[in-house]
DNA sequence: CGGGTGCTTGAGTTTGCTCAACGGGCGTGG
DNA sequence: CCACGCCCGTTGAGCAAACTCAAGCACCCG
């Protein structure tokens, strides 16, 4: 890539904030691996994790910040960030870039207003069977149907409360009784596997 | 605007379709007056509202579009659009142009995170109150916290809920809870006037 | 005047939350 | 090596918030 001269590799370790590092922040980065967390919170503590970034997404926001979310690495993560000014020098003299940016950022509205329909309208399981679609869908992006599927959770079960907009107590029980159901498997609380896709889908009310 | 000689003003009645209307859809258009509502449903009827459009917003999904969500007039609507192809040709000779969408769909995540953290974590009151402050907010960017403010609301309560991820009982119960604690009176059931912004943000839970 | 639509109010039910106890995995220290 | 404590997740019991269903009211229009 053009950037590599200014680029910067970086490693976070789970936990880690990304506010707070100026480079990054007003900067933009690029996720080489590793799950990223868009949080938002209320005065009294309440959370909601608003996005989830996965590699190899884009992070940050160019042009006026203040954007109000805070992020958070949500595993190990490795990236490569670039000061702004290399970002906005860059735009200058490629307007291909600023299309990319505007695809991204139409990508991650689409994704924001389906998580808003499941956050407004999906009922406590199937919004844990939308989580758990949402990420086998990240880890194997053609999924089919009927193809068994396993994969580690890259998330808590606070986490997943956090972005479902639930108590960690009802996600426990809804996974429950998805695994009792036959629908998936639970290992070690964080290895999922999924036995029937479709079937999870249906959990998932569309 | 530059745009003037290629666009089309339209006239479009309360709870009209903006999808179907291709030139629309695939084009851009820009509100002139009104509201445009949003809209995402499950398969079974279920609908959340997942965005809400005011004059003089932007309108449309330049680039691919299959973006799921349908667009309706909440209000009586008067647009000013242009076909796909005129846009898409403006943007070519003007990388101005995608600056300002790029600014605008940077603008439309911000409030649909804004709205996620409503959806996932504010409990029926606090929505409510949410949603008042930013219909007063609209009508009024400027507005003190002290000062008293009267509208009409643009949406019916059916509106309201599907917005706020609740029921019409449940939006009206909390509107009458509001009015009896004299945060706001309420008449003819469109129109609010809020007696005490300051202590209607107090309600909406930050 | 009758019917329709949209809003409000009430009664009962359901869903998910709160509070509390318990259990397993893992790291630390004896 | 085992004992202990800690963290995270699970499970249970009771409760509270929002939903469902149903009735009633105001306004509008024919």
């Amino acid at each position: 890539m053009a950037l590599a001269k200014t680029s910067t590799k970086k490693r976070l370790e789970i936990g880690a904030e990304l506010v707070g590092d100026a480079e990054i922040i007003d900067g933009y980065a690029n996720i080489l691996f590793g799950v990223v967390k868009l949080i938002k919170g209320l005065p009294d503590g309440r959370e909601q994790i608003v996005g989830l970034q996965f590699a190899p997404d884009f992070l940050g926001r160019p042009f006026q910040t203040e954007s109000a979310v805070s992020a958070q690495a949500a595993t190990n993560v490795v990236l490569c960030s670039f000061p702004k000014r290399t970002l906005e020098a860059l735009i200058k003299q490629s307007p291909q870039l600023e299309h990319s940016l505007l695809k991204q950022a139409l990508r991650e509205l689409d994704e924001a207003r389906d998580w808003m329909l499941t956050l407004g309208r999906k009922n406590a399981l199937e919004r844990v069977a939308s989580y758990l679609l949402l990420i086998a869908n990240y880890i194997d992006p053609a999924l089919r149907p009927q193809e068994v599927i396993a994969f580690d959770l890259p998330m808590s079960r606070l986490e997943i409360a956090d972005f479902l907009g639930l108590t960690i107590e009802t996600v426990s029980r809804q996974l429950t009784k998805l695994r009792v159901d036959g629908v998936i498997q639970v290992r070690q609380s964080r290895h999922i596997v999924v036995n029937n896709p479709a079937r999870l889908k249906t959990f998932s009310g569309g």
